[in-house]
DNA sequence: ATGAAAGCGCTAACAC
DNA sequence: GTGTTAGCGCTTTCAT
């Protein structure tokens, strides 16, 4: 803890009135104002007794006593990721317009890590959870939200899973972006994907699949699925592509979209003479890399405030589950 | 928090022992084995009883009675930087082995966030707090250590503060990749570094410094100092440093080498042929993009298990100050 | 409009 | 070895 803090009682005794006045005053200067139950002078002089002495209210005992911590556990699949990194600040922002904290923690698309995450973050005493499942994490989601503690997630969803989620329209997303590549004169493209099993990677792949079908028989598809953080296979993947005869390629994630686009640079080729390109994510390098990219740009800003919404909604409404699920799909917007 | 929870109250009733030797039994189990104070079987039979009714120690009523959060805070200067991001794993794993758990926040290289979310920190009730400071932080730093939190820094140092801190160094390893350019045949390298008024990148310029003065009187030396998250100039640099005769590169740190190398590639050129190349940090992207770069690899898990260490000490010795000051300075690898 | 008193779940003296 | 007794700082009935 800080240091040797003044408490309630300390400003009680200064200001001449019970810790019980103390206490209600210092939990509603914060949030509305309910200003029955106390007289204005003194609050007024309780408020200034708080501030003159340094008042810090103690979090624990607040938690303690109320059940409740003003703190909502996030867990990403990770936070080294630009787009979850952007995520975590705007949620950060969010919960502080609600008066909460957000404590982070990311499972490294690792389905016991995420476990663990999880269970942390509980015994902190979180009073809501806002998670991006990872491929596997579905037993562990299952128990947390079984359990009745207020969930929503992020990005991914579990199907056939009672809980609300907010997500992006994967699938139109990907169509969309595979038939601007088709306008844009690409005859044979590939997609470049994860293997992991998460519902938007699998969503991306089968918009891909749909733009390419609704283009025409005389047009072939091919995923390749590469494993998460082993990424040695590109060099010869590239090849084979090449030699297939592919002239773009649409790809899961930014990621994946700088590795192909090295690749591509440095096998002596640009982009988009030689080969176009389309993919998921905004990354600062696209500026100054591929100025011609085709993105699809999540709207970050929303997934922050509408899981916000979600949670505060669940959380505010107690546990008599009056809330009922919802499931949000938010609509892509496209660049380039 | 989880549900309506199991008590030691509970567990005291149905074990027929008092609450307190539940308590000893919970507290004790985890860390050493002081054995004294507890029967051999009244022990297990109190583990089993915990374990039966699924017990789950209420943290916030530990840390209310006790003091102590088994806690340790982390505020990293952005956490979507893949060296701090691997930083931040590191320490939560060297954080578990001492029994501790780590909350982390990202100062975004914004000194008013980095002491808003100290603050959180600080209220949330961590034991100790381990800092990588910003440009313009040291005032917030020094209020927290002069309060007398546990504080270690990391990466970073704030000059003239006793504190204990963890960093590379940083002088000597910029020297040694600045001759390494120099011994392949690098006749003008430019530094780029960021303008931001940070430890680590004035120790960098230094050594860039060092190494172009022993090189001798006929090299030149240019510092490019990049404002942080504005890298629109970066074309216009590079087109004037071709003009004025560069032949190599040298970065302060992965992002801003990815970016000039990009610049390198979009203009055609390659490294090593045309322009060599090092910098700081590692970055998967190297390895497909630019095989021969010369970089300095952080030992990232000396760094967090260090740090941990001297946090740990701090914490243990208690508000008795015994634990002195103590900066370590490690040693960098190169490779390429 | 205000206060007294009872704890939230746990740990730490201090008995025995 | 084990139990009793106090609280940690705060919120929350329930009186007044």
């Amino acid at each position: 803890m800080a240091k040797s803090s003044v408490t309630i009682k300390d400003i009680a005794k200064e200001a001449g009135v019970s810790t019980t006045l103390v206490s209600f005053v210092m939990s509603n200067q914060v949030a509305g104002e309910p200003v029955y139950r106390v007289g204005e002078d003194t609050a007024r002089r309780v408020m200034e007794v708080a501030e003159r002495l340094q008042y810090k209210p103690n979090n624990t005992a607040r938690a303690l006593r109320s059940g409740k911590t003003l703190t909502i556990g996030v867990v990403v699949s990770d936070i080294a990721n630009p787009f979850f990194a952007e995520i975590a600040r705007d949620l950060e922002d969010q919960a502080y317009k609600y008066g909460y904290n957000v404590i982070f923690g990311s499972s490294d698309e690792n389905p016991e890590k995420f476990g663990r995450v999880v269970d942390v973050l509980l015994n902190k005493g979180v009073d809501g959870l806002i998670l991006v499942p990872c491929a596997g994490s579905e037993d562990a989601i299952r128990k947390v939200v079984g359990s009745g503690v207020d969930t929503v997630l992020l990005d991914r969803e579990v199907p056939g899973l009672q809980v609300s989620s907010v997500v992006l329209d994967n699938r139109e997303a990907a169509r969309v972006i595979t038939r601007k590549l088709l306008d844009r004169g690409a005859r044979r493209i590939d997609m470049v994907s994860y293997s992991m099993n998460i519902s938007n990677t699998r969503d991306r792949e089968q918009g891909y699949l749909d733009a390419i079908k609704e283009a025409g028989p005389e047009f072939e598809t091919h995923i390749e699925r590469i494993t998460h953080n082993s990424y040695d296979s590109i060099p010869s993947y590239f090849r084979s592509a090449r030699e297939r005869g592919v002239d773009a390629f649409m790809m899961a994630t930014n990621t994946l979209a700088l590795l192909v686009m090295s690749e591509i640079y440095k096998n002596g080729y640009h982009i988009p003479d030689d080969f176009k390109v389309a993919c998921f994510d905004r990354n600062p390098l696209y500026d100054i890399y591929a100025p011609g990219i085709i993105f699809v740009r999540q709207p970050v800003d929303s997934f922050a405030a509408r899981a916000m919404e979600l949670i505060m909604a669940r959380i505010r409404s107690g546990p008599g589950r009056k809330v009922p699920i919802e499931q949000i799909v938010l609509s892509p917007e496209i660049s380039g």
